[in-house]
RNA sequence: GCGGUCGUGGCGGAAUGGUAGACGCGCAAGCUUGAGGUGCUUGUGGGGGAAACCCUGUGGAGGUUCGAGUCCUCUCGACCGCACCA
């Protein structure tokens, strides 16, 4: 920072400074954002969430934006005479505290709990109305102890499973992968090849809802629409026909899932998956099998696999019957293309109605028997070239589906398959149960047993929580749970003998998909949900964070919730009645001549936009306005900029750039012209009258001035309301200049009255965003009150202020303007139609016209249409 | 490929079918100031005009309407999500 910005802002009439903990103390001792977990208060509960964070180290801007989005409606609905519950906490397990602990020695507890601690006195900055007694971590025994327990619940209500799955498995670090942690086939840490391993880990059965989240998404009509289409999608329902196929030797069958059984009669081969019980087979006694199998596995998850499409397969030389055509067989082929995961990791192939199946058999010669025929098309020559036909159409050589329509014959065939006992109706899903298993110490640790002799045994309640040993080493690849001396040897809960603790611990997203419910009764160690709080608080009436966690995240939590209904902890179903999605926090990038990424703190602007290095004059390339990202160095720092300005201009300028579910991009002039109005506004409330009875009489001014006081409430309260903050921040202004304006009139009885008024409305309306500087105001105001404004009920508009005293209506000829006229408000039709034909540029429009029409819209238009 | 969102001044953006560009940023001129990255005033879509005013203008083309940024159809472009899902 220069010396220059520094003065800039030195000794300012409104002093931050002092005030900003001033105000925060003063909310804390008074304990203004507490709330009780059953409250008695009688109030309309509101539940205010925002995404808790990561505790990386530093609060970043994307948190201000977040934090502050929420705490506007917190201190909004609060005014409203809601009892509003606003937590916070911290999502403390994962990953880079591992990551911390390898590359620098320094334990992840260690890590986290100091990371905390900074975040917590960062947070404590920004002046956000929260309940801070409600606080924790997921990582601390106190919370996950709750959570192994609701596990084990889940687990005895059949919700959990145990099962067999493919994985990406790094042999180099010993773990398993996420898809988007291989890339090229590589380990993206090791640098290792990646294999496909089948382990047995941990599902929680989220499939087991697939049909109630689906039609559930329905009944969020204040989530973004977006959103809930992306979890539909993502659950992925389709209806077709599950149907086995025969072998033409032996007595082996393939079962096949379709969504189109009306084209069976179009069927050219049959392709399973590589991971296919029947490809094993077929590779145990055929070694070229067994090497395309292999093949396929490397290349699995490889993208360039994926991106270019090649399709590849091999012709296991067995045959299946078709199930409608005595004597017809068909060549089973191993494919690439076909998903294990989906359907019944089987298909038949139908190349002329579906481009995958097309693509396949040109490439190795298969047939291609068109069965549907376009609407318009000729039997006798219609044809697929390259392009499959997958439009609506009539059968055609397909025996007895011949002449039907597509829907009508998906349901003749399934009817056929169904009364040969050899396929049904079903509905598929694309969503997979949730595995959470995880080859990572710091996470939850599964609550889990495993004995010889009785299997997975579930831990004790009384044993409850298993807890993580702090005594871990990072200095070798692999889990530090399972190597550790002694933690894992333990004794079967069920027959006592010696077994071993299960050493997965939880996806971190489990973490986060009940800590929502667990704010209700944070303070409670008995259980983990104590119903009468969460019945209470729940469901969360607003949730706001990140687009990113529009699936999974969300996604789990609403899985979580049935699960915790299904074994008594909660009454809902849904865990977020509303949410928002807020945009990023982008900024512009900077590169020096040589190619190294610069922050902004290192460049100066000039005044026609280029920038050169601060330090040593060179030209700096000024570059695209993206994401904030470390590695670009487009990052600014809260910190930095709340100890500059003050928390109240972040927020303010946060709000005011554009609409909070856009992306917005920080800028420097920006947050100056925040701090600017913080100034400004402060200086209007400077020098007005002391606290009197409203005069009985006003002057035009003031007059004027209580009209704009009045329509600011009303237009900033709907703005508030209504998310559009910009706006809400937009009128603000438009008040703030309408006072400038009255300084300005000529004194009148009253206007001072008018003044002082206005500029505690200001402070008021504008407290959900500037909470300090409204504190500040209204003590300067009223300084004999030790009211504060976070206690105070939200201002009422009096609707007679409402009403001008004359409005301008537009008046147009062929609906183009052209003039307008001032009347009273609601005057008869008749007389305002008058006065707009006199107008003189409209009478001038309107000479030697004939009027055929005159259309009057109250208060808002008058149009005149004309002939000739 | 499938699904979706969005196109308005130099920029961010306002606008229940009813005066397009509120409000802010930036810019320009002026005043204030020892100075100013302060404060204030005025101006700021494009074209014409001394002015009054006129024409034009919300990605493009049609349509509905007295009246369209807003509704409908087609089209172009940008962005996002999912993606060999049978």
């Amino acid at each position: 920072m220069s010396d220059a910005t520094t003065q800039a802002v030195e000794g300012p009439r409104y002093d931050f400074r002092s005030a900003e903990p001033k105000w925060q103390q003063a909310w804390d001792s008074r304990g203004c954002f507490h709330v009780d977990d059953v409250p008695t208060d009688g109030k309309p509960k509101y539940f205010v969430l925002e995404m808790f964070p990561y505790p990386s180290g530093k609060i970043h801007m994307g948190h201000v934006r977040n934090y502050t989005l929420g705490d506007v409606v917190a201190r909004y609905k609060r005014a409203r005479g809601h009892s509003v519950m606003h937590p916070m906490g911290w999502d403390a397990f994962g990953l880079p505290a591992e990551n911390a602990a390898r590359e620098r020695g320094v334990h992840p507890a260690k890590w986290t709990y100091e990371n905390i601690a900074n975040m917590r006195t960062e947070l404590k900055r920004m002046g956000l109305s929260l309940d801070w007694a409600r606080e924790f971590a997921t990582c601390q025994p106190e919370y996950y102890r709750h959570q192994q327990k609701l596990f084990l619940d889940f687990l005895k209500a059949g919700l959990v499973e145990r099962k067999e799955s493919w994985v990406n498995w790094d042999p180099i670090d010993g773990t398993v992968l996420a898809n988007e942690q291989v890339i090229d086939g590589r380990g993206w840490r090791s640098g290792a090849l990646v294999e496909k391993k089948q382990l047995s880990q941990w599902f929680f059965s989220i499939t087991k809802f697939a049909p109630d989240l689906l039609s559930a998404l329905d009944t969020l009509d204040r989530w973004p629409e977006r959103v809930r289409l992306m979890q539909a999608n993502w659950i992925g329902r389709s209806e077709g026909a599950r149907l086995r196929f025969d072998l033409a030797a032996g007595n082996d069958s393939v079962e096949v899932y379709t969504t189109r059984p009306d084209t069976l009669y179009g069927m050219s081969f049959m392709a399973i998956a590589p991971e296919h019980p029947l490809a094993d087979k077929v590779a145990a006694s055929d070694p070229k099998a067994a090497a395309f199998i292999a093949e396929c596995k490397s290349k699995g998850t490889s993208e360039v696999t994926i991106e270019t499409g090649e399709k590849l397969g091999y012709d296991t030389g067995l045959r299946v019957k078709h199930p409608f055509i005595p004597g017809a067989t068909y060549p089973v082929w191993i494919a690439n293309f076909v998903l294990m995961e989906y359907g019944t990791g089987a298909i038949f192939g139908c190349p002329a109605h579906d481009q995958r199946d097309l693509d396949f058999a040109r490439k190795y010669n298969l047939g291609v028997t068109p069965v549907v025929l376009p609407p318009d098309a000729d039997p006798a020559n219609f044809a697929v070239g390259k392009e499959a036909y997958t439009g609506p159409g009539v059968a055609y050589n397909s025996g007895f589906l011949d002449g039907l329509d597509v829907d009508a014959a998906k349901r003749a065939a399934i009817d056929a398959l169904a009364a040969k006992g050899i396929g049904e109706g079903v509905t598929n899903w694309r969503l997979r149960d949730w595995g959470v298993s995880r080859q990572r110490y710091w996470g939850c640790p599964i609550p889990i047993v495993h004995c010889d002799a009785c299997g997975a045994v579930a831990v004790p309640d009384a044993e409850l929580p298993v807890r993580l040993p702090d005594d871990v080493t990072f200095d070798l690849p692999g889990n530090p749970l399972d190597r550790h001396p002694t933690w894992k040897h333990v004794n079967c809960p069920s027959c006592g003998k010696a077994a071993r603790r299960e050493t997965d611990t939880f996806d971190t997203f489990v973490d986060s998909s009940w800590y929502f419910a667990r704010y209700c009764c944070a303070s409670d160690a008995s259980q983990p949900l104590a119903r009468a709080a969460v019945d209470h608080w729940m469901p969360v009436d607003q949730y706001i964070g990140g687009i990113e966690h529009a699936i999974l995240h969300l996604l789990y939590s609403r899985f979580f919730t049935r699960a915790m209904k299904e074994t008594g902890h909660i009454a809902v179903e849904e865990p977020f009645a509303g949410l928002f999605t807020q945009g990023m926090v982008n900024h512009e990038s900077y590169k020096s001549a040589d190619g190294a990424w610069l922050y902004p703190e290192e460049i100066e602007k000039r005044p026609d936009g280029t920038a050169v290095h601060r330090e040593t004059g060179q030209p700096v390339t000024v570059g695209r306005i993206e994401a904030m990202s470390k590695s670009k160095r487009n990052t600014i720092d809260p910190g930095a900029i709340i100890a500059r300005y003050g928390a109240d201009t972040a927020r303010w300028f946060i709000l005011s750039d554009n609409p909070p579910e856009r992306d917005m991009e920080w800028t420097e002039s920006g947050a100056a012209g925040a701090f600017r109005f913080t100034q400004r506004i402060y200086r209007l409330a400077e020098n007005l009258p002391a606290a009197s009875a409203p005069p009985a009489e006003f002057g035009a001014a003031g007059r004027t001035l209580r009209r704009a006081t009045h329509k600011a409430i009303a237009a900033v309260t709907e703005a508030w309301e209504g998310f559009a903050f910009n706006v809400a921040v937009a009128r603000l202004y438009e008040l703030a200049n309408a006072i400038t304006d009255a300084e300005r009139a000529k004194d009148e009885p009253g206007l001072g009255w008018a003044r002082r008024e206005a500029v505690e409305a200001m402070a008021r309306l504008s407290s959900p965003a500037m909470p300090h500087l409204a504190e500040e105001i209204f003590a300067l105001l009223n300084p004999a009150s030790t009211a504060l404004v976070a206690d105070l009920a939200w201002p009422e508009a009096e609707p007679a202020l409402l009403v001008a005293d004359s409005v301008t209506i537009a008046v147009q000829v062929m609906g183009k303007l052209r003039g307008s006229i001032d009347v009273a408000p609601n005057a008869p039709a008749d007389h305002v139609i008058a006065a707009a034909e006199a107008e003189p540029n409209v009478a001038r429009s309107l000479e030697g016209k004939r009027i055929v029409k005159r259309i009057h819209v109250p208060n808002r238009i008058v149009n005149f249409v004309i002939a000739g």
